[in-house]
DNA sequence: CGGCATCCGGGAAGATACTG
DNA sequence: CAGTATCTTCCCGGATGCCG
């Protein structure tokens, strides 16, 4: 037998789960490797080639552009050019590849319980603002309003707290209550890791400027979901 | 060769994303291709090895074993030994495996967004059940009470409906206002594919018994998100 | 039959080097 | 800087066979 159809849907995986089931489906178009980290680093807008590869170290440039051109190909990021002369172009997410963040929201909140969850690996900025919708605690926010500018690798990022909602948004930093210059693991470290400011200031990992107290606040509004418990998972007999 | 190739973390991907993000760190505990299919279907209970891979048309014994192990491995599922003589072996999720639900979630509404979805395909009578859950409109099923009887393809379900709330289980049909009886992808075709039940019951793919009213309201409760628009450009603005 | 090991072919992922 | 070309490695998928 010669070629019989491999990819009845131009430019994707050549094996499809073949299920009508909507999950399976979106596994279909975002399950390769890779997929799911490359428009996570495109939700905070418009990215280059470069910048995406640097923001996910370890995919090499080869998969990075087979990631693009199926992303592009279904229809959940548009490949665009930059108005000034230069060569310049620019991946961005399509409405509804925006759409695809609760997906990364609820793979966040499972993997964080896992207890082979590593906080001290590499952290990209885009992912530490993500997390911080992701975690925010309306509860613990209660009568609290801040802007935290973060300038994070050089890149200026927003965290508006206010009425019991957090936004956060890769922007010029503007009246910012507090800001902290760092780093993306630097300011995990704060926030997730129970790293007091002081340490991290010591360390010159992180330099805080502004209200101390507002700071201090901003750092405990973001409680990770508990580890499971262990023993309740060997629940079984038998099996070594 | 011996064996001892026992990997300090047991039946964990060889490779990691090396990433803090708790969403990249679910995709290397379940990214892998089949993994979530097979947690989908043991989401209303535990499952023979058989009855999954009659639910997952498409795995290989091997490769179930493979995924299997590995979700052993980092505690979203365990495996049990029923009591009678048999060797009879059921692999149920963890609670924490059952915490999985919302990611299967929001990649069905996302995934049932995509043009290229064909709801045609194939469908597990597990993953309509859970479809059920995921699609209910509170909104629709106002002031509307009602016990569902599904005998598909010989294995019983219920879906519950009230107070604005649905319920979704593998169970002996009991009091229902209404059974169906057929295939998952009949059904499916009438909650989600507009099929008058008339239809589907002349075909013989579908046998309906008790309340017809009921049955016809029931059909209208699970709402599809509207397809994505394809002539919507790129979104928001922002440089790098 | 259920569960698991082994072998093999094809193809995707990963690393490196190269080009416009 | 933005990709492309090439090569290697490894995973996926299918087939077969062993063992309870």
């Amino acid at each position: 037998m010669k070629l019989e159809k491999t990819t009845n849907i131009p430019s994707l995986p050549g094996r499809s789960y073949d299920d009508a089931c909507g999950a399976a489906h979106a596994l279909d178009l975002i399950g390769e490797r890779w997929a799911l980290l490359v428009m996570r680093e495109l939700m905070l807008g418009p990215l280059r080639f470069g910048a995406l590869r640097a923001a996910l170290p370890g995919i090499s440039a080869n998969v990075l552009t087979q990631r693009l051109e199926g992303l592009e190909g279904i229809g959940a990021i548009v490949r665009r050019r930059l108005p000034p002369p230069g060569t310049a172009q620019v991946y961005a997410l399509t409405p509804w590849g925006y759409e695809a963040e609760p997906i990364m929201q609820s793979l966040g909140r499972w993997g964080a319980r896992s207890p082979l969850h590593d906080p001290m690996l590499p952290l990209s900025p885009v992912s530490l603002m993500l997390s911080f919708r992701t975690m925010f605690d309306p509860a613990r926010a209660e009568d609290f309003e801040a802007r935290i500018g973060l300038r994070l690798s050089g890149e200026d990022y927003m965290v508006r707290i206010g009425r019991g909602r957090v936004e956060a948004a890769r922007e010029a930093i503007e009246n910012a209550d507090v800001v902290f210059t760092g780093t993306a693991p630097a300011v995990a470290g704060a926030v997730y890791g129970g790293v007091p400011l002081t340490a991290l200031e010591a360390d010159g990992a992180l330099e805080v400027d502004g209200y101390r107290t507002i700071a201090n606040r901003f750092i405990t509004l973001f409680p990770l979901p508990p580890k499971i418990d262990v023993t309740s998972a060997a629940a079984a007999p038998g099996t070594s």
